[in-house]
RNA sequence: GGCCCGUUCGUCUAUCGGCUAGGACGCCAGGUUUUCAUCCUGGUAAGAGGGGUUCGAUUCCCCUACGGGCUACCA
């Protein structure tokens, strides 16, 4: 092991990252980080048509929300610079000149027509058309292979649009070795000659990321199972080129919760939960898309769920901080079969991280969210927050969980009052009122003591007064330990809490 | 349709020929909280089907079925 390890992340600026695509750059960083190598992105912007503004920004924001930031990459040179492949547009002609020269590659002169028309026509027949050796040759199709050198010469001259294919080979079986998978077979005869050069002049993917791959000498390229159709002819292509090819690694896909196929970007909207790291304002019509940031997601929960969509540590252990991850991380633990998505074990997820989330960011963080405590003093909204935190999933139940801790109810549940007042209420009540003027509330402990004292001493029964109790000071049968709010609120605030509830009922 | 990949509880997964098939999420029940939630304990539930190979297959091989991906001058 003396090469350095460098991967990298090269997703196309088509619009924002999804989590399919977090997860491939988490994996390469994993893979980078626990071998000491470079994690590079690389931004894949070759085909023009499908450029969205804003695109690149968020890969970049999303990345580093998740705390997997690149080492190289746009705006951080490593000395494998431009990160961009429209500005690496010079690089690639020499390349295809070469294949061509090499009798690798092939110019073809079909307009996208004709090869419309071609695919119909095999359709119809139930056939599929495929653009090689059967064909390249016979039928319809105009390329320098047919066509003699000064006719190939003169439509180049003349300004005829033109692709490069690559002659895919005939009659060999390949050896593809696949990090995840093991070996594959390939019959070369099922190929076809894919364009490695588009008539705009831009290189298209397969070409680009190749050469690009080579010289900022990538040793393991981590991607999406959807690619591994294409590794035959990367493979192919690296040998025509007289390169070594990069180890290859496809990683299994993350599919929809319900129902079948991938997760897509539409996904989100449909199922309720969200699809990308960040929040997303479609430019074409200002949709917004839900970011898991938004929503409430912690980044650390984000990346463990992620983690274990395809992976597994090979031990018991679910909870996983991001350096304990990349200690644990090997390509052998990634799994062959796709992922389907779990919401609710996201969520999971989220309450573990809650529980270990320091209080006074989640305090700050409560505060700057609610109007409501805008006055309130921080260190009792962390006294709260300290009380509710476990009972909570996202930062954004906070208020819905403690706001009895702030205001008064302000109007006490139908079903709650159902359940726990009765004729006698209203008497025990104002006795209770009088018991808790005297108790010592110097603590929690010693406000329970008095209070379960009275009750007891006095034979009333612990729900006759804990229930109505609890729907005065909270409005409803829920929330937290009784005297945990008697106490943060105080004996006089309790005590009105009360009054009103008798003065209503 | 063609090519490629895959297939263990509902879901994510462990098992690298010896299994009473383990864990987690979810769900259910009990306990705690005399509320609700949390939490704790327990339970539910699985190797697609058929052939081989083997003393023995979830594990190796083949076939079928099913699922997924790809099949653009998109990535």
């Amino acid at each position: 092991m003396n090469t350095p390890i460098r991967v990298r992340f090269a997703p196309s600026p088509t619009g924002p990252l999804h989590i399919g695509g977090v997860r491939t750059a988490l994996f390469n960083y994993l893979f980078a980080k626990k071998h000491g190598g470079t994690f590079v992105l690389r931004i894949e912007d070759t085909d023009q048509k499908r450029y969205v503004k804003g695109a690149e920004d968020y890969i970049v924001n999303a990345l580093d929300w998740c705390n997997i930031p690149f080492d190289e990459g746009p705006g951080k040179e490593g000395g494998f610079g431009p990160y961009r492949q429209s500005e690496r547009k010079h690089l690639y002609k020499q390349y295809v000149d070469l294949l061509i020269a090499n009798n690798k590659a092939y110019y073809a002169f079909d307009t996208a027509e004709a090869l419309d028309e071609e695919r119909k026509n095999h359709e119809e027949k139930g056939k599929t058309f495929i653009y090689n050796w059967h064909n390249r040759t016979r039928g319809r199709l105009i390329n320098s292979l047919v066509l003699s050198k000064e006719e190939v010469a003169n439509k180049i001259a003349n300004g005829d649009d033109y692709v490069v294919r690559f002659l895919a080979p005939q009659d060999e079986t390949l050896e593809l070795t696949d990090c995840v998978r093991g070996q594959i077979k390939i019959d070369t005869n099922t190929l076809d000659d894919k364009v490695l050069f588009k008539s705009d002049g831009m290189p298209t993917y397969h070409l680009a990321n190749v050469v690009d791959d080579h010289l900022m000498e990538i040793t393991h390229v981590i991607r999406g199972e959807e690619w591994l159709p294409s590794l035959a002819l990367h493979q192919l292509l690296y040998t025509a080129l007289g390169w070594e090819a990069p180890e290859f690694a496809h990683l299994p896909l993350i599919l929809k919760p319900t129902g079948k196929g991938k997760l897509s970007k539409r996904d989100g909207d449909k199922l309720g939960f969200p699809v990308f790291p960040l929040n997303w304002t479609d430019p074409s019509n200002n949709s917004i898309s839900k970011g898991y940031k938004e929503s409430g997601y912690f980044a650390e929960a984000v990346i463990n769920f992620l983690a274990f969509l395809g992976w597994n540590p090979g031990t018991e252990q679910e909870v996983f901080s991001l350096s304990e991850l990349v200690e644990s991380f090997d390509l052998k633990n990634v799994n062959k079969a796709g992922a389907r998505f779990d919401p609710d074990k996201t969520k999971w997820f989220n309450h573990q991280y809650m529980q270990k989330a320091e209080l006074d960011d989640l305090t700050s963080s409560f505060i700057s969210a609610t109007p409501e405590l805008a006055s309130i003093d921080s260190g009792y909204v962390e006294l709260v927050v300290n009380l509710i935190k476990e009972r909570a999933t996202f930062p954004s139940d906070f208020w819905g969980l403690s706001h009895y801790f702030f205001k008064a109810p302000e109007n006490f549940a139908e079903a709650a009052l159902k359940k726990a007042w009765k004729e006698h209420s209203k008497d025990l009540m104002l006795q209770l009122i009088a018991a808790l003027e005297t108790a010592d509330d110097s603590s929690v402990e010693a406000l329970q003591t008095a209070v379960k004292g009275w009750i007891t001493q006095n034979e009333i029964g612990f729900g006759k007064i804990m229930m109505p109790l609890r729907v005065a000071l909270v409005g409803a049968l829920e929330g937290v330990d009784v005297f945990d709010i008697i106490y943060l609120i105080g004996k006089s605030e309790t005590i009105k809490r009360i009054q009103t509830l008798i003065d209503q009922h």
